[in-house]
DNA sequence: ATAATATTCAACCATTTGGTTGAGCATTAT
DNA sequence: ATAATGCTCAACCAAATGGTTGAATATTAT
């Protein structure tokens, strides 16, 4: 069963989610300090942050009343294994794979 | 905006459908063979095709009256670029990694 | 011309998802 | 002891998801 690849999948498929994943890239964060930079409410990050764990792509430890996100690196690792099968990317679309880059990264 | 890697990891977030780009990672094949090892209806495998569509992992293109499906590299290619800026593996719990890799793979 | 095949469309249904608000529970500060 | 902070729970809501069935369309075979 790969029930896993599922909660994992589904939880990078969320924008916010990533995002919150791109901020703990930088720092482990406590749930306030997460939610701080977005317009939904902190219940709704709280539940994002659960989901994350949940995918094994985040850590949650309580530490006094805080409780401290760090990423987990085994979710994501996880993913690109399953990934790694189809690594056969020579007929890729080379002009809207540069035209991805430029605009959907950052 | 990355709508897109919305849809692409959205699509990957379903085993039916990862099994279906399973499939077509070993040969191009038309809807219904596509459908022939599933329990589910034609009709909900034409949608799973769709949504694969719709994310860039695959490209359908009708001949006569059947529709053949290829892998489309270039989705699968978003979702690891964006992936690679987690490339910090150095602390992923081995153990873990192992019971996965027996477990959830092949 | 008629029948069979390949695929999609449309309407529907149950469940899940992502959000809200308000209350509740620990923990820390005053 | 009381108040403030950090986070989660519970109930709710609208919209999306994954499935169904039956009809519709287009193509090929008889």
């Amino acid at each position: 069963m790969d029930e896993n690849l599922d909660l994992i999948f589904q939880a990078l498929g969320d924008g916010n989610r990533r995002e919150i994943l791109r901020m703990l890239l930088e720092d482990d964060m406590a749930v306030t300090d997460v939610a701080e930079p977005f317009e939904i409410s902190l219940a709704a990050i709280s539940k994002h942050l659960i989901i994350l764990s949940r995918a094994g792509l985040i850590k949650q430890e309580r530490r006094g009343r805080m409780k401290w996100c760090k990423l987990d690196p085994l979710g994501m690792k996880m993913a690109s294994i399953w990934m790694e099968g189809f690594g056969q990317f020579e007929n890729v679309d080379l002009e809207a794979l540069e035209l991805f880059i430029k605009t959907e990264l950052t």
